[in-house]
DNA sequence: AAGGTAATAT
DNA sequence: GATATTACCT
């Protein structure tokens, strides 16, 4: 082991902005010192397990790849930031939720083979397309948002499964907005949970509304049909109000942005009304015993086409900054 | 194009 | 039968 590098040397983006060396000082609380980390001349994989796995050794990096590779880095996540209104509620970034779990999909058997695809899926043809017009242009059907390019054709994308802390997020982005503002693209954005659509959100929400209106009405007769598992296991709506109708000068909480990466609270205007009261006007405050969000989930999304791919795990796309654009 | 809702698929 | 997707209308 030759040479020792101390990461803390190089300058950071040089012309930077004060605000962002605090920040990335502050990240650097609780990174392993200089010491404990593996040195640039000494390889990951033992030169046994290199030949018994049949893998080529990474090539030998000098510090000013790593000088690159970091600026590259910070210069994407500026890029990120100047995703300006929404970034305020950003401030988890995409995947990874406030308990630090993993915030993806699952996927229900992928099996599906391109059999399906080719000759019989067209099982649907558009029947009434009398309204306007007449040509329909040709798109280019699905997101590019995929940089590798050999993931990005033939997809299907797989059945989206909600899980509890996706769910919780979805709540959470929708109780930000209020009811007024809570529409399908701007809920999505919010959430900023890669490969997310908008059909997704808008399939959910409207699953949703429907469990808030049953919510409100029969509450008397019926306790809870089995359907609601996801809804009731997540804490609250609380508020149901708008917030920032447009008139108001103001919009909703600034909420001081801390990057300490675990918990980013959602600024909740005033926790009042309860969706469980019918007619309300009591104050019968009722709390629904549910506060479990600890299932076992793994939370993950196949990419829509391994094909020749070897193996395209999700870290691959967690560093995505800005996934859903379109 | 995007939202909302009903139909349909898995 | 629940839940997610798709069709279709606005």
């Amino acid at each position: 082991m030759g040479e020792e590098v101390r990461i803390t040397d190089y300058d950071v983006g040089g012309g930077g902005g004060g605000e962002d060396d605090d920040q990335v000082l502050e990240w650097e609380v609780g990174l392993p010192n200089v010491d404990d980390l593996t040195p640039l001349s000494q390889s990951l994989i033992s030169a046994e397990l290199l030949s018994a796995f049949n893998i080529s050794p990474e090539p030998y990096r000098s510090m000013i790849d790593v000088n690159r590779a970091s600026h590259n880095t910070l210069s994407n996540m500026r890029g990120a930031l100047e995703n300006k209104s929404l970034t305020k509620f950003n401030s988890f970034k995409s995947f990874s939720v406030d308990d630090d779990k993993e915030d993806a999909m699952v996927v229900e058997g992928e099996e599906t083979a391109d059999l399906t695809r080719d000759g019989s899926d067209m099982r649907k043809l558009r029947r009434v397309d009398s309204s306007g017009d007449g040509g329909g242009a040709g798109e280019e059907a699905e997101s590019a948002l995929l940089a590798d390019d050999s993931s990005a054709r033939t997809s299907k994308r797989p059945r989206l499964v909600w899980t509890p802390q996706l769910h919780k997020r979805f709540v959470d982005v929708v109780a930000h907005l209020g009811v007024k503002n809570a529409v399908p693209k701007t809920i999505m954005q919010l959430m900023n949970v890669e490969g997310l659509t908008r059909e997704n959100v808008a399939s959910h929400l409207q699953k949703y509304r429907l469990y808030l209106k049953r919510m409100q009405q029969g509450l008397s007769t019926h306790g809870s049909s089995s359907s609601d598992h996801i809804f009731a296991s997540t804490p609250i709506p609380h508020n149901l109000q708008e917030s920032g109708g447009g008139n108001n000068g103001r919009r909703y909480a600034p909420a001081p942005v801390t990057y300490h990466a675990q918990m980013v609270h959602m600024p909740y205007p005033s926790p009042q009304i309860v969706p469980n009261s019918a007619g309300n006007g009591d104050g019968g405050a009722y709390h629904h015993g549910f506060e479990s969000n600890s299932y076992p989930y793994n939370m993950n999304m196949q990419q829509r086409d391994w094909s020749g791919n070897k193996f395209a795990s999700v870290s691959a796309y967690q560093h995505r900054m800005t996934p859903n654009d379109k």
